[in-house]
DNA sequence: GTCTATACACTGATAGAC
DNA sequence: GTCTATCAGTGTATAGAC
């Protein structure tokens, strides 16, 4: 697909993702991949020995794209406000450019959980436990200081979250209910939202 | 499984309801629904012909149970905050009863959107136009009286959804990336949850 | 209606030539 | 590293006896 796709390897893996993120782990075939790579199925057993195994690493990718990013955009030295603007604009745009992943890494877990774990030992990025701490700090803080209402950390952040990943994964339905299944329109509520999301939260938050 | 399945086919339904919205439609396997249903593989197709028709009438009961009810609950005759106030509770409280259906219609829909335009045209309860019609009015009315912030009838329904329905689907990684694995915790946190959503969209809304 | 047996296409994976 | 050929297993679906 990219100019860059020197190797085999780079080949199968961009090719594997758009397939499993596409159908899912037990949706996808090892035929479609390798016709899509442009290679032999049994290349595809050379480089990564196992659907499973290739799923895997297709799915490290997917979700160390996505999730850690939370941790970095909130761990910056701003403050709540600020980080909500910035964190809002940042994953919505970041959102729009892998539309797939959320979806494909909900799905995912939900079918079997225990592939995070795994993950999580790996991904130093994701193990964030001062993340909420820092940010429960700044809250109460603000609190104190008749800034903002008192809300839980992490209430706060999965708000935050379900705002903006919301209307990406549930877009065919959201689509088909709301907007008479009218894709045009869906796209324009899209591309309006990260303004709209802002102002939903800091009426929420502030005093 | 329950008392009430007197003829194989409700059995057959029932089990067959229970693997499709675990495993999802290519995860599923007609073998594990007919050992679940305790009869043979024969049996599913001589009342269900193929997969593909088991599976649309298992997607269909789960659309219907989930879906109209937004409309319903929106479509009574109260204030805009009380039908914030009784759709949250409602709506969260439906979801822990089916907590695996709205993950399984997000992700299907979005391998296979197409399977949604025939529930449409056959559920008069999910066309609804008026609803948010009806919403449009009830804000602008309630915004010139000054009683809340001015926003799109829909935007807000989206919202409200989101934050009922995205912590549910996203339960797995929540658990895993902000609840240190704890399954526990998040779900003290889930049954805390009703009175912190509905205070924050109704702090997000109010002047 | 319910069962057993079986057809038959497909899937993931390997062997072995080049 | 890359290919062709092929295997063993599994999956949906049907035929036919009871």
């Amino acid at each position: 697909m990219t100019e860059k796709e020197v190797n085999t390897e780079d080949k199968i893996l961009n090719a594997a993702k758009e397939v499993f993120q596409k159908k899912g782990m037990t949706g996808a075939r090892m035929h479609e991949i390798a016709d899509k790579a442009g290679i032999n199925k049994a290349l595809l057993h050379y480089y990564y020995r196992t659907k499973e195994r290739l799923f895997e690493k297709v799915f490290e990718n997917a979700f160390s794209l996505i999730i850690p990013r939370v941790k970095e955009m909130i761990a910056s030295e701003k403050s709540i406000l600020e980080k909500i603007d910035f964190f809002v604009d940042n994953y919505i745009e970041l959102l729009k450019q892998h539309p797939y992943i959320p979806g494909f890494i909900i799905n995912e877990l939900n079918r079997n959980p225990h592939i995070l774990i795994d993950i999580i030992e790996k991904n130093t990025l994701v193990k964030q436990e001062h993340l909420i701490e820092v940010l429960e700090k700044q809250i109460e803080n603000d609190v104190k200081a008749n800034k903002i209402r008192a809300i839980d950390a992490r209430s706060l952040l999965i708000n935050i979250l379900a705002l903006c990943v919301f209307p990406v994964v549930a877009r065919p339905v959201l689509t088909g209910v709301l907007f008479e299944n009218d894709p045009k329109a869906y796209e324009k509520f899209l591309s309006q939202r990260k303004d709209l999301v802002k102002e939903f939260i800091k009426n929420a938050l502030l005093l």
